[in-house]
DNA sequence: AAAATATGTAAAGATATGTTTACATATAGG
DNA sequence: CCTATATGTAAACATATCTTTACATATTTT
């Protein structure tokens, strides 16, 4: 059961560039670009602040595959 | 920044216990009592999991501490 | 009290998450 | 063309997450 996650196309609905938002949630570019290209998953955490960073509801940027769209 | 859970509550307002809780997520009951006595944090995954399985708002379940109540 | 159930914890080990450094390609603008 | 910007990727490393096994105490039930 793995989590399947949209953050690419968030941070381009907002216009947001890889290094703006490594800077501004303060990790590293190389751990966002690993994130959308679902090399891992976010902690808990991180995953936390994205959702605050993108002001959206957890299900937009995250959801467990398998589970109703 | 770190997270804070409300698991245990949850669980128990459920009346559910670690054990049962462990094996309907197929984890170990040390993990659930290691979450619950925040020695580390769930994986996204398991965050997951734990949101549909006690079918909650992630914001009961999780926050990060300094954030809004 | 004895037995069963629930919870706390620890150590060793495997895999996941994230950083640092570095190099690469692609694209856009001067 | 040259430069700057954005993105892709890899290796080495540190720490986090989770399992297995084991033993402990606390609480409930008979």
């Amino acid at each position: 059961m793995n989590v399947v996650n949209h953050i690419r196309e968030i941070r381009l609905k907002n216009g947001i560039t890889q290094v703006k938002m490594a800077q501004d949630l303060k990790i590293t570019r190389q751990t966002v670009n690993a994130i959308e290209k679902n090399k891992y998953n976010p902690s808990l955490e991180l995953a936390l602040k994205l959702i605050r960073y993108f002001n959206v509801p957890i299900e937009e940027l995250f959801h467990l595959e398998g589970d109703d769209e």
